[in-house]
DNA sequence: TTGAAAGCGCTAACAT
DNA sequence: ATGTTAGCGCTTTCAA
């Protein structure tokens, strides 16, 4: 068995509250101070979190719960997260909901069984109205990363994916293309209305026109983006290609170097949420970057102002300015 | 505050250990089983499971420590984790090493303050002999995922990368390369050591020679990869290079085509890992894929077997087999 | 099958 | 500054 408090106490010759105070960091006296670390270290003792958690009813961790643990892309999010979260006193930790046991509420028992004090959701899928309830009926903050199904009630953050497209479109006007056609993606992602409804708005603002067999499914694979490019080539007059991820966007590379086009000069083609390999292709793809660690960090800071002060947000729904990364994947035409 | 098992017991006219057995599967009489149900809706209980932990001594997670969480290389390893996990009866929670709560020792106190029953450490780079000695001062079982420090006392599991680059090199060998220059990785990464042995001692077995000038550093970057393959491209002779991982590999893969060389005419390139990019590149770059699912999996296994059987793992160090996967980014000569 | 009672290891109010 | 005491919400003997 392990140690416990009052074995430091006995041996120390003093009480259980003048231990706790000690570890609590609180005043005591300088010998009883010397005999405690002393006998701790001895008894190689360590509280009991789950006693502490008890008597406290916090734990003073935040939990992160994401689609699939394993997704490079939150990178980023995650760093701003922490370093907000680990500078106010909490720990994080993080729950993969392609588990089994999570399941698609599972977060409802990381509150309701208190192993959490927060919880940071954070998935790109459309939302459902259930979920939102679910959300609003817990007793701890909550705060979600990607869609609010619309909704005010929540706490909510998201990049401003209607803006990114229309950046896209603006310089691609900017340097001469009037025919852009777009590869959107699946249905069950937020970020595909938002991003479609960006394509069409400014289109559209621009006074420019698009047929709609330009807008061409994908499923955001790089083979989806592949074979949406192969649609895409049997028409004529189109000068560039938006991928709505940058996935797909490669995707069209592959396959009109395949099929015998140039990138850019004979189309020009440009992705979205800029990962790492947009670097790497060839040539080099132009795209739009999300400011993840700025989204990790409000989101946490958010969640600290409500944990700590009991402070309700100011705003509601944050969404975020990404930014146009201009490669060589486009041409002036 | 929330509901107890004491308000249960009340409203349920019944004692605490009932609803406590009722709770856990035990057999109660049909009418308080009901009376039971009814109340537990009503009242939206849910247990307290910092409690529930204090008495029983267990939690009932697993630790997965990442040296970065959104390393996107882990994603196969988890899944197989937590599969074998979750038909166990456990849950699995992540844990960060980039955090600064955690810090390079951080998993000791995971397990001390008994936030969880298991721990599975996971990191590419070399263990120290202190980090072994931590670990087996722990009275939870842990197991480690990468460098075991060669060390037969701590469970640990790696893929087997000696063998993954004796593969290549047979593979080049068959196909005619006789002069095949390596580039390998930071001296930090425990893989940098046994991948480069591969190198050397199957160069040494087939009976071909290198020469020291043809083993170039990189710090297993794209762009490291690329300046690495400048400094080869001064040499006579070579017709193959591998990349000891394939970010080098297509940082290689770059440079040798902006100085104006075909890949794979002039130069055979391979990688290692083959992640997903390693595809999408041109042209699509052979590489070598480690059995991540199976890794999780025996992994998970092994703690299993110990936390639920008391069983000592039978053997102390496993080393899968990593597979060649062609692509064409190989000449036959 | 059930209830009473003890106890898990800790914190905190109160009195000293 | 310190000790005494009473819980936190649960599980688990033990006796009925």
């Amino acid at each position: 068995m392990n140690p416990t408090i009052k074995d430091v106490a006995k041996l120390a010759k003093t009480s259980k509250s003048t231990v706790s105070r000690y570890l609590n960091g609180h005043k005591v006296r300088r010998e009883t101070e010397e005999a405690l670390k002393k006998v701790i270290k001895e008894l190689n003792y360590f509280p009991n979190i789950n006693a502490r958690r008890l008597v406290m009813n916090n734990t003073r961790v935040i939990g992160i719960v994401v689609d699939d643990i394993a997704n490079n892309f939150y990178s980023g999010i995650f760093k701003g997260i922490e370093d907000m979260f680990n500078a106010n006193g909490y720990q994080c930790v993080y729950y993969s909901r392609t588990s089994h046991y999570q399941g698609e509420f599972g977060f409802v028992d990381l509150a309701r069984e208190r192993q959490v004090d927060g919880l940071i959701i954070v998935s790109f899928l459309k939302r459902s109205q259930k979920f939102i309830e679910k959300i609003q009926k817990l007793s701890i903050p909550v705060a979600l990363i990607g869609d609010s199904n619309q909704n005010e009630q929540v706490f909510s953050i998201d990049v401003n994916n209607e803006h990114g497209i229309r950046e896209i479109i603006k310089y691609l006007h900017r340097i001469g293309h009037r025919k852009i056609a777009y590869i959107t993606g699946p249905e069950e992602f937020s970020a595909t209305h938002w991003r479609e409804k960006g394509y069409k708005d400014t289109i559209k603002e621009l006074g420019l026109s698009y047929d709609s067999s330009w807008i061409v499914p994908s499923d955001w694979t790089e083979a989806g983006g592949y074979s949406a490019m192969m649609k895409l080539l049997e028409f004529d007059g189109i000068t560039a290609v938006i991928g709505s991820n940058d996935e797909v966007a490669i995707g069209a590379l592959l396959s009109a170097r395949e099929m015998g086009y140039k990138v850019p000069m004979d189309y020009s083609i440009v992705g979205f949420d800029d990962i790492a390999v947009a670097r790497w292709v060839y040539p080099p793809l132009t795209s739009v970057k999300q400011p993840l660690y700025e989204i990790g960090e409000k989101v946490a800071e958010e969640l600290v102002n409500q944990l700590k002060h009991g402070k309700a947000p100011t705003e509601k729904r944050i969404l975020t300015e990404p930014q146009l990364v201009v490669r060589q994947s486009c041409i002036n035409l």
